[in-house]
DNA sequence: TGAAATTCTATTTATTTAGTAGGATTAATT
DNA sequence: AATTAATCCTACTAAATAAATAGAATTTCA
């Protein structure tokens, strides 16, 4: 499995949305700072989540971002969806792509596997990137109060 | 789940070995006429399936190739290994190529979706692809029969 | 020894991904 | 009402990867 850093820096993105949710929106230029991402690049991908309804955006000063549900319903395979597109092997989406399609024993197991994929990508989501993040966080304040 | 266009070719020209496992050697240019396939673009892969040891050649003429192992034994993992290379997200491999790396909640799940998906890849062989193309040719008989 | 196969290295072309630039638009704040 | 700080949008460039081609070298059966 390899993921674009498009997706990779969208996720770190959304985990910040995700830590203030319900709380207040997020402005790109901080995540940019915090993460250290080119805020222009940012921008390209936001774009993205706020059109397939991921994200809202609150346009102002003191604006920002903000997640348009709750975590534990965005799913990762959404998020790729959105940022990437599902970039699935041709012929299974248009069988009229390759005269095979209709003969093609590899076709069948590409769909297996590609169903097989999408239910893992299906079974992840935002919270638990969340969860793992805020783990992190719980050991950086006990090692401060345990000094 | 994408899979270049080269992982796609080098499967389809495994499963005509596979068809003819422990009969005779396969010849990379009958492969490229029947599966209207560039020869050279074969042979590159099949150099690359050679290297790690998935299929053996006969180097001369009436030469060809076949599997160097029972088609059941020869995972899909194992052939994208062979073919594209693990392309692994970074930051799995070597913590160090990111500073965030010892306290990244982003880093956790990539980590578990990793080890999905390579466990999927891992569970189809490549005797799963020449069940499903055995299937075809049984129809393609009866339907002969039955005219 | 000739012919038919694989082997190997280099090169080219196309596609995708990554990243930058700059101005337009929006609306809260002053 | 003007200012300002944010998002929005389009276009462009550069780098990396994937796809494909070319041509000659090597091997060994017949």
């Amino acid at each position: 499995m390899f993921l674009s850093t498009r997706v990779r820096y969208g996720v770190r993105a959304l985990i910040e949305l995700g830590m203030n949710y319900q709380k207040q929106s997020v402005l790109l230029k901080d995540i940019s700072k915090r993460q250290n991402l080119s805020l222009k690049y940012l921008d390209h991908i936001f774009m993205q989540l706020k059109t397939k309804g991921i994200i809202k955006k609150i346009k102002a000063k003191k604006g920002g971002y903000l997640l348009a549900k709750p975590p534990e319903k965005i799913t990762l395979y959404e998020i790729i969806e959105a940022i990437e597109g599902v970039r699935r092997i041709e012929c299974l989406d248009d069988e009229n792509i390759c005269s095979r399609s209709s003969h093609c024993g590899a076709r069948i197991v590409w769909k297996r596997l590609n169903a097989k994929v999408d239910e893992v990508l299906k079974n992840i989501t935002l919270k638990d990137f969340i969860r793992e993040s805020k783990k992190f966080e719980q050991m950086d304040e006990s090692v401060v109060f345990s000094v």
